[in-house]
RNA sequence: GUCCCCAUCGUCUAGUCUGGCCUAGGACACCGCCCUUUCACGGCGGCGACCGGGGUUCAAAUCCCCGUGGGGACGCCA
């Protein structure tokens, strides 16, 4: 192909301005807006993170929004406590956090606007006129819509208090093209004028949501289902505003056992709860993804996949329950995929706050014992201590079942003949436990049990040989002999 | 009540858009077997679902309609 210098370089720029506007169309911008009225819960997690997944996808923005409209009921502590929420699940921000209570000259230039353009009314309807009329609507089986009492008037109300409502288009239809769900379409005349801004002059969520997410750019909005019938009041909002309306994504609720949507009365929603409860954040990340989003048949997923694979076509359509099962298998995954050292790390830090001297045994090699067998840090806490515990506690049960009067003459030989294996490693510790059973003739299953529960205290526990190897000669022997001490 | 959304194993889901490859796949949980000095881990196997009814079609989990069920919204909360 050959063209002209002229007509190339004309090319060249038409290419680049096409470039330049994909660019523009393909720039993501995505944000979460908890309000601070609580600790970060399970659903406000998930949100977030699809959000951030979706921004770091696109290698676009995500924003953090803190929306405090609702000054009686946000507090800092709650901002604090989903701040690290957040940090803790790992999901950085880019801008923020802003907060909607220091933006409120910008909210009510917005609503002058509409007012000056009879695009939103005073309203003197008392709260109590409107409760009545909303009884009496829902008793009549109608739904129970503003009636646009304030709407026409003409006449000035002196002093009574008022509410500021946009005055919405009362026929057509308003249109949802859901990322999720599809084009949903509402009728205009099952919406009413919603409230903008309350009696005291501050503005309510529905407005600022709409003024905050045009001024700060959005244009990906990932949200719970129930807000979907927020959704086409907020189109007409823009409408009104003069903003192009973002791209909304409806996803579906996270329930309880009991197919309600998931709420305190169902245990830990918290996020942080489930933290203190020994879960590691990455397990939480990939559970949460995989709740109403999916990859084919995989189910284990680190960060980085997560942010490659993630895309809104998979987003499921129907509500999930929170399988906690699932979490804790995921859990368990993430900890046993763990190197050593780095288990080591999980329970290391409460040993030492609890005043263990966490030398001997290396804990890399009781990281290495235990992380097979503990399903979230707690248990790998207590299973670590049997290595570096003074004083070990013996399960009764156990005890009377397995220490049994014969078996004394036995551990105890055991107990003396472990000094004298030199050196002290795991396949010279094999071998004579192996020479120790066949030189009585009796059976590996006859020692084992007993011999463990005098070193740990019970029957679950690690390998018996890599036990005696990381307690020492003298420890184990002491173990034993403590055991045989409290046997009658 | 009105409006909106949804519907595959007990649970999370693949498959649905673009009908046939589906005697419906995977995972968690549960059960059994194997491995084994215990408990686990791991391996193998089992149990277990297309909500119902119509229609379209040679063919429906898949498309359409109607039921039913579940969820959500209906606030001077967000």
């Amino acid at each position: 192909m050959t063209i002209s210098t002229h007509s190339a370089s004309l090319f060249h720029s038409k290419i680049l301005e096409q470039a330049t506007r994909i660019q523009a169309m393909a720039e993501v911008k995505t944000r979460f807006a908890p309000s601070p009225t609580g600790f970060l819960h399970i659903g406000g997690a998930r949100t977030a993170l699809f959000n951030w997944l979706y921004a770091r996808h696109f290698g676009g923005t995500f924003v953090l929004r803190i929306e405090d409209t609702d000054a009686q009921r946000s507090t800092q502590e709650s901002v604090d406590v989903i701040l690290e929420g957040m940090k803790w699940l790992g999901l950085d921000w880019d801008e923020g956090p802003f907060y909607q209570s220091e933006r409120r000259e910008l909210y009510l230039a917005e609503i002058e606007k509409l007012l000056a353009h009879g695009k939103a009314y005073r309203c003197y309807c008392s709260r109590e006129e409107l409760d009545e009329k909303r009884t009496k609507a829902m008793d009549e089986g109608k739904k129970p819509k503003y009636d646009g009492t304030c709407r026409d008037r003409t006449s000035q109300a002196e002093d009574k208090s008022f509410t500021i409502r946009f005055r919405a288009p009362e026929t057509g239809k308003t249109v949802v093209d859901d990322m999720i769900k599809g084009k949903v379409v509402f009728d205009n005349g099952e919406l009413d004028d919603l409230i903008i801004a309350r009696s005291d002059g501050s503005p309510t969520y529905n407005f600022v949501v709409v003024v905050d997410d045009a001024t700060m750019g959005i244009t990906h909005i990932l949200r719970g289902d129930d807000h979907l019938n927020n959704t086409p009041r907020q189109i007409q909002l823009y409408d009104a505003l003069g903003y192009t309306a973002p791209v909304f994504g409806h996803m579906p609720l996270i329930l309880g056992q009991d197919k309600k949507r998931l709420s305190k009365r169902h245990g830990a929603t918290s996020v942080m709860a489930y933290k203190d409860m020994g879960y590691l954040p990455e397990a939480m990340i990939n559970f949460l993804a995989r709740l109403g989003w999916s990859h084919g048949d995989q189910e284990i997923f680190s960060k980085e996949e997560l942010i490659r694979l993630f895309d809104a076509d998979n987003i499921g359509k129907s509500a999930g329950v929170f399988n906690e099962e699932k979490l804790l298998w995921l859990n368990a995954h993430y900890i046993k995929s763990r190197s050593n050292s780095a288990v080591a790390e999980l329970f290391l830090p409460a040993l030492k706050a609890e005043g263990y001297a966490t030398q001997t045994p290396p804990p890399d090699a009781a990281g290495e014992a235990i992380k097979e067998r503990a399903k979230t840090t707690l248990e790998l806490e207590a299973m670590a201590k049997i290595f570096y515990s003074n004083e070990i506690t013996i399960d009764e049960d156990a005890a009377t079942k397995f220490i049994t009067e014969d078996k004394i003459e036995m551990l105890s030989d055991f107990a003396e003949g472990l000094k004298s294996i030199t050196p002290f490693t795991e396949e010279s510790i094999s071998a004579y436990m192996k020479s120790f059973v066949e030189e009585r003739g009796i059976k590996m299953k006859n020692v084992g049990p007993p011999i463990r529960i005098a070193l740990t205290g019970t029957m679950a526990s690690p390998d018996l040989i890599k036990v005696i190897k990381l307690l020492g000669q003298v420890e184990s022997a002491t173990r034993i002999r403590n055991a045989l001490k409290k046997t009658p």
